[in-house]
DNA sequence: CTTGACCCTATAGTCGATAGAGGGTGCAGC
DNA sequence: GCTGCACCCTCTATCGACTATAGGGTCAAG
């Protein structure tokens, strides 16, 4: 493999053409050289930096937690610690989005079990929406 | 209380002034009369739909589920089914985020917990992260 | 009569993409 | 050479659920 077209670098990293060039505009994924037609070219580095990129996104990471990962693992000689506080920053953030989403989901078994059937005028659901 | 203007009906609803206008226009919370200086003045049927689409929402329901939801607590003669059935079909949706919330958290604590110290090219974090 | 809190409209921005219009490029088969 | 087709290009708009800002108008207290 010497150059990729966008088409190619996304079956490799199954993200969308589209999503590729967004990652561009944005400023995350560099510009790659074009060819004589206009077409983007990339290579080896642009598809580890775009499966990094993805692999953080998989995981949930926002597009600017991406951003810092990205600068941070650039800077090999320095200490770990950011990249060890970033991980875990997020990790609180998922925790959190965890807990309210279960609290969510209690409540709504809780309205749901409440239901005897019925019509809807009887209905505790609605009733349980409409305090 | 005979009529609300906007600041007073976010107040009672614990919503944004902003918030109120906004579901004015995607027409979910119908126009209200206006006073001689143009301010929306609001009656207790606003309060109780916007109390009933807050209600909603903090239990994690689109606008759309939201929309439907209104609809069928207004046929108050119908079978209660339909309510039942959106009901548990959000559940569901909240499950499935909860679980795929726990997949994330659990690889990133297992990243996490691979971090050796050390240097940022040393780390294990930023290898995991790029595969 | 002025201050300040409140209200109005209209427009643009957030995040992370996704969709579509309207066109250009490159290659295989005929 | 020519046609068809897959692929590529840019630009703009859209999604959901708001939020923010600009540039005004209204109203009651002091
Ligand atoms: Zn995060
Ligand atoms: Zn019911
Ligand atoms: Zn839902
Ligand atoms: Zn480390």
């Amino acid at each position: 493999m010497k150059e990729l077209s966008i088409g190619a670098l996304a079956a490799a990293t199954d993200t969308k053409v589209v999503t590729i060039r967004y990652y561009e505009k944005i400023g995350l994924l560099p510009a790659p050289p074009r060819s004589a037609g206009n077409y983007r070219l990339y290579r080896q580095s642009h598809l580890d930096r775009l499966r990094f990129i993805r692999r953080c996104r998989a995981l949930g990471f926002t597009l600017e937690e991406v951003r810092e990962l990205l600068e941070l693992s650039a800077e090999t000689e320095r200490d770990c610690g950011k990249v060890d506080q970033l991980v875990s920053a997020h990790l609180v953030d998922v925790q959190r989005k965890i807990a309210d989403l279960e609290k969510l989901a209690a409540e709504l078994r809780r309205i749901h079990a409440s239901c005897r059937g019925g019509t809807v005028g009887e209905c505790r659901i609605i009733e349980a929406l409409s305090p």
